[in-house]
DNA sequence: AAACTTCTTATTGCATGCAATTTGGCTGCA
DNA sequence: TGCAGCCAAATTGCATGCAATAAGAAGTTT
């Protein structure tokens, strides 16, 4: 549901998508308990889709049940997004490691080559395009989960990458703001070449490294956030994180 | 709902655990539809509490959706299992990498010793208790996921164990069909002593290396109830597994 | 004034009815 | 005999009503 446009049933989805993007623009502050009935009548669907909506989002994380029933709105720590990140790192390290270990052949590697260098053209230009490169950054990871050819593997990736923060992309938008952020694309793109370079020899080993120390610049991209008010805003979710000092978050109450 | 025994919704418990065990029992034949009113009659609930548990089975991988809508029991290769049970390696794998990174004192350690040492005393006696050395293996791990003190790492190890034969003592009872099953109990208790003492010594590299090659110890049994049908029998899901040469497997019809 | 008890209200979990869509079969035609 | 199109039946997705339970407020007592 998350993933494919399924057009049977369009209330469920449109209640997934309003509701994960208003919890992703921080509508609902973390903590806070969102109620059906409340729901329903802003999102305009009826409470039976609706809570197959609350269902998924719990699935992704964004959601938690309470004992007694009823949803509460995440709130992730710096450490869990730095967990997520290292959670990610490992597995598409992992994946890495399938694609050399598992190669098939020279053609099979066309459509991550043409990501890179895609990547390649578009940081040669001074002004980046970010939204291109970012496609081109999702079909790189995405090709690699193809070469891994495990769907047990894409299965965990996907529910590791679920969480919007923890997405290969997530800190794209954030290193805009930051003052080192062509010199960070730079590495990243390397680490892109490298990885490619390490899978097409089959060398398992430095693919799985380098794909790990890949996912650790974003942890990188993550710390420099964390005390940039203008990247973090520009990084999906923040509103979920725990806020530095507030002496009653909870309590809040909803719409 | 899958974990927590959430009493506030019993049709929908009673939904989950009943279609869980009747699948896992190989009730219904993989790449059947199962329907949902029948299915209501057959576990005596509604189609409310049922549609939802039918999300939750979905969502630990035991049913498929169809593009049209509805739901399809889930078909594994042998592959398939492979790279589950090498996936819950990787992921524990890093939980141990992180105990040992994130070592808590001396005291910390304690459920995993008590763990190592019931499972010390059960697998000397010749006739071995094998429901208390799955439970003493259980809490082992379950002591390792605490110490990694990682809820990003525990969500993903929690999907990735909810496939039956992924878990980690899927393989223990059918280890009783197999000739070596004695051995290969020493060769797992001494991984799990090692994996102690890298723990306690924050060798956190080796601590990852000893978890994944303690769950290839899984694959090797996997390998080897391949070939054993009585061995087969005893895994849980093995239903579920891809029959090796049928003509007409789909067409099936259901309940 | 604080805490416990009781009661009212609001919210969730469940059941079921209805409409739209799909599935499967059947007839007719090539 | 095989295939295309059509029709009937079954199935899913959605909306809503109802009962049980939880949350909250008010009142009372210590």
């Amino acid at each position: 549901m998350t993933e494919q446009d399924d057009a049977r049933s369009p209330q469920l989805l449109r209640a997934v998508l309003q509701l994960r993007a208003k919890l992703l623009a921080g509508e609902f502050p973390p903590g806070v308990r969102v109620a059906e009935l409340t729901l329903a009548a802003l999102l305009g669907v009826s409470r039976t889709p609706l809570r197959l909506a609350l269902g998924v989002l719990e699935h992704e994380g964004l959601l938690r049940t309470l004992p007694s029933g009823g949803f509460v709105v995440s709130e992730f720590t710096a450490a869990d997004i730095a967990d997520a990140i290292e959670l990610r790192g490992v597995l598409e390290g992992t994946a890495a490691r399938l694609a050399a270990e598992r190669w098939a052949g020279p053609d099979s590697l066309t459509p991550m080559r043409e990501a890179v260098a895609a990547m390649d053209t578009l940081t040669a230009t001074p002004d980046i395009d970010f939204a291109a490169y970012v496609a081109a950054n999702e079909r790189f990871h995405t090709a690699l989960q193809t070469l891994a050819a495990s769907p047990m593997l894409n299965r965990a990736l996907a529910q590791a990458t679920a969480l919007p923060f923890a997405s290969p992309s997530a800190f794209v938008h954030a290193q805009a703001e930051l003052a080192e952020h062509q010199r960070i694309l730079v590495i990243a793109q390397d680490q892109h070449r490298c990885l490619l370079d390490a899978i097409s020899h089959r060398e398992s080993s430095r693919a799985e490294s380098l794909a790990r120390e890949h996912a650790r610049l974003a942890r990188r991209n993550l710390d420099a956030a964390l005390s940039n008010r203008a990247a973090l805003e520009a990084v999906p979710g923040a509103a979920l994180l725990r806020s530095p000092k507030p002496k009653e978050r909870r309590h809040a109450r909803s719409a």
